[in-house]
DNA sequence: GCTCAGGTAGAGGGATCACTCTACACCGTC
DNA sequence: GACGGTGTAGAGTGATCCCTCTACCTGAGC
């Protein structure tokens, strides 16, 4: 049943995204997925496919979240898409993104490397497509990721202090 | 010996950003220290220790990095900031910072996240000060931080965005 | 009513890990 | 030459962890 997986994958996100990727023991991520041992290692037959699940689950919610439903107007596009990050950062993940904390978690994993770089990639590109900033995915990542991570530390100061950012980017272009 | 508790403090510095800090044994810190593993548990009590160790001499070593013999001109001052941490990047973390490294593989420390915090605040504390962007401390981290993340991906093409970026931030201020 | 796919419950193996403890070596000082 | 401080070497302990395997349950389809 694609139910049942869709139901691991969901607690084993959110497991990780509580815990962390070293803490919880293969049982603790049974509980949080509410299946048994044997219907778990099913459907993910070891930890480090628990782990890739659940990113794999992560990107289609966080992707979700910034760009369902985005404004048309480019200006209004970039500063909800900002805002979006500082939501996500507020009720998801208080402390950093779950890709890079899975990549620190696990430095020579070069699978776990490859879905960090995917992941980024896509978010700036959509980004990109969404604020009608085409070819700037690279200023538009360092805003980002720097927002998530300064996030932390300054919450919606850092969020002004992006979209300052953003509409810099913007007049450059002009 | 403060001799023998510098090479513990570089030795699991070294350990811990090449490995991560899930991976590593404490028999594998005690190797990467060089000493015996009753004298690294009498510098450092626990493995937590060892972490904590590490991270502080780990923000001395990138202070050092970054600050010393910068430029005096605010703009020279702010490229070559940029420049170094893309050097830092090539040189000593391939995969982003250490302490959120750290902070990654166990959310629920507290402790772990005030060091981050305080590193994170000098840097951008320092970088103002350095660059002549005095109340930009916010911004500055965003730049950073995003810098840092994105470098993985994009490697020099992330700098000079950042430097785009920087750049433009004195602009607002004018 | 039987079958069988897909689920639960949970004990156990084999390995690893953090940490402790004993026994011993070196070396400058009195 | 005795001694105390600082170091090494390494075996042992108790706990935890990942993963496997056996035994049983449930419910839809023929």
């Amino acid at each position: 049943m694609t139910d049942t997986m869709h139901k691991i994958a969901a607690g084993l996100e959110r497991a990780f995204a509580t815990h962390g990727f070293a803490e919880p023991s293969v049982e603790d991520l049974r509980d949080a997925a509410g299946v048994s041992l044997r219907t778990l290692y099913k459907y993910a037959p070891s930890r480090a496919d628990m782990v890739l699940a659940a990113l794999e689950h992560r990107h289609g919610r966080y992707l979700s979240h910034l760009f369902d439903e985005l404004p048309d107007a480019p200006e209004a596009a970039l500063d909800a898409l900002l805002d979006r990050v500082g939501t996500w950062m507020a009720t998801e993940t208080s402390h950093g993104c779950l890709f890079h904390g899975a990549v620190a978690a696990e430095p020579g994993n070069e699978r776990l490397r490859g879905v960090l770089s995917r992941h980024n990639a896509e978010v700036a590109r959509r980004a990109a497509d969404a604020t009608g900033l085409a070819g700037r995915e690279t200023e538009l990542l360092v805003i980002m990721e720097g927002l998530t991570q300064a996030w932390a530390l300054h919450r919606d100061a850092a969020v002004e202090c992006a979209k300052r950012l953003g509409m810099s980017l913007r007049k450059q272009d002009a």
